[in-house]
DNA sequence: TTGACTGTTCTCTTAATGTTCTCTACTCTT
DNA sequence: AAGAGTAGAGAACATTAAGAGAACAGTCAA
């Protein structure tokens, strides 16, 4: 591999910003401005020299054609910038950890649940957010289930076992009250192991 | 694979959001409006270059005829049970539909945030949860932010922007104040388009 | 069956973009 | 002092991207 030049390193590293950041490559213009010069012909010239050392793939003629051989391939994971309110600024932690979204909720047994209802507000879960549900007949104490009740209604609320075997379901919302049943009118069908939210932009 | 370009991206962008909302594809006159041009012929042109990269199955001479392809990354989707509190058994857990946790969050310039503490409780994001951030200098008002103050300390709050241009960040929880500050002072990082949690099984 | 729609194929236009060249200047090394 | 290598400017040319729109042929519903 070749040795690169301090100006066809600075290309590369835009290269990857930009990239990273944008989802497309930039034309020779915005590298040329990015990297602080004026000159296609020169933005050009160091592309070529970067697709002879095998670290970017040039798509002749085609406008924003490059494409770099990184071989980090789009992956299931997002880059982990670290913690917020810790009161540094977050710039550039460049993705040293990357948080896989199959490790965070995928796994046997497991289905998605779009929530409508506003029951378990206080517990983060809103109306429209998604939960992952993880099937099983059993669930501990305190852990968010699916119920079933009567074999007819379908709810999301919190378990809590009584000492003679009755079962409370409790919501996470002050204006609603606790329900109680005996263990035979309720099925478990699942335990929230996960919860997701989209904002639209 | 071909690099798409703008005009072929803004096609299947609108192709799979009105099969995804109408359940059938759209006539190349709809497209056309769709993307913002008039003629079919370009549009038509459009779809050929889809077919040609993998993303379509184009039905010829047919009316709606377009088809889209998984070319999609997969194998991260869970199946989509249905809506819950809907007062039914979560019915048929066949997974007709799913959902894809690429869709979700993926996409360029994310990435990915632990939060630490409470302000933003009221919003549904907890101590402990994950956000999903976009990268970008300007927001919405009412969105979610990262903003950074003076340089120095980051934080996640809710943007608003006064007549007078400067800014507000407004936590969501009753225990803590709105913060103000004059516009030089917030420098915006980024927009929260997702959120996720994990619970501890 | 028929006629209005709809998909397909063309050619043309315009602006933006990639490619190739030549020329200049600066910094090293030997 | 003379090359050699690196940086850069910028002109000239070729190609692409994006779009309009006409003409034709096949589809489909009343």
């Amino acid at each position: 591999m070749t040795i690169l030049t301090r100006a066809q390193r600075r290309t590369l590293d835009f290269l990857s910003r930009f990239i990273g950041e944008r989802g497309e490559a930039p034309l020779l213009d915005e590298i040329a401005r990015g990297i602080g010069i004026h000159s296609r012909g020169v933005v050009h010239r160091y592309l070529k020299a970067l697709e002879e050392a095998g670290l970017i793939r040039i798509h002749p003629r085609r406008h924003r054609g490059i494409e770099l051989m990184g071989g980090r391939e789009s992956s299931l994971a997002l880059p982990l910038a670290g913690r917020i309110a810790a009161g540094q600024p977050i710039e550039a932690i460049e993705g040293q950890e990357e948080i896989s979204l199959a490790d965070f909720f995928l796994g046997p047994g497991r289905f998605a649940l779009r929530v409508t209802g506003d029951s378990m507000v206080e517990a983060g879960i809103l109306d429209g957010d998604t939960v992952i549900v993880k099937v099983c007949q059993t669930a501990e104490e305190e852990a968010i289930v699916v119920a079933l009740i009567d074999g007819e209604e379908a709810t999301l609320k919190r378990l809590k076992r009584e000492r003679d075997g009755s079962i409370t379901l409790l919501p996470e919302n002050r204006a609603l009250k606790p329900m109680h049943y005996p263990a035979e009118r309720v099925a478990i069908q699942g335990v929230v192991v996960g919860q997701m939210r989209r904002y639209e932009g």
